[in-house]
DNA sequence: CTTTTATATTCCAATAAAGCGATATTGAGG
DNA sequence: CCTCAATATCGCTTTATTGGAATATAAAAG
């Protein structure tokens, strides 16, 4: 049950519906989601943390970096369930499709001015 | 965007996960439910207001009574998924399987003693 | 039209969740 | 080592959510 309610939290809220949609498209770190969703750094980092305890989401390390993406699932078949279904689900939102449309100009190099 | 966080969030409180479980085994009224979830009846009212207007459980008066049942997930494609997998998720749970096995004893009339 | 019964609604207290700034952690590079 | 960059965690405030008691509504029965 609590795995089930996990899932069902996590999902429960736009800016991490948003983010789910987003890992979809392409993997991510915390900085280019962050600057996505227009919060602090804090702020994406925690509900990043949400989504990966209820199975949404896995990351791993690279250098200074934290990847983030989709997760296969295997944790929890409720979280397969969601991840599953929410790749087409949404799509027309437009406050979704305008993030969507706005992934490719996303690139970690230049977030911060450098390059 | 809404109607998806409204299925989520109706989905993620244990109390109402237990009434969609209940209510997958047969109609029942508020005071049934409320004595099988063990909460004032206050609580059990609210908790269906809100999976009615997550389109996953609908009403209709019968005099003075006024039965829940499963929604037929017609009002919201999110709903209709939640209703269509929770009914093979979550049979396990010690939790949900001792509510569902007390089911049958459940009646309206013998509820405040009455008969 | 008054009373009774099942349910809905309102009000309030307690708990949880979300957001942010500040600080801590961790890894890379001098 | 010392510093810098990316992320994580902590402390705090604001806002939602939950639960129950009390009250309101609505239908049935006298």
């Amino acid at each position: 049950m609590k795995e089930f309610l996990k899932v069902m939290k996590a999902a429960s809220d736009p800016s991490r519906v948003k983010i789910l949609k987003m890992l979809q498209k392409k993997v991510m770190c915390v900085c280019e989601i962050q600057t996505v969703l227009g919060t602090a750094q804090s702020t994406a980092s925690k509900h990043l943390k949400i989504l990966e305890e209820a199975g949404l989401v896995s990351s791993h390390k690279d250098g200074l970096w934290v990847n983030y993406r989709l997760s296969d699932g295997h944790q929890s078949p409720y979280a397969a369930n969601l991840i599953g279904n929410i790749r087409h689900w949404l799509n027309d939102e437009p406050e979704i499709a305008e993030i969507l449309q706005s992934l490719p100009q996303i690139d970690r190099h230049t977030i911060l001015g450098k390059n």
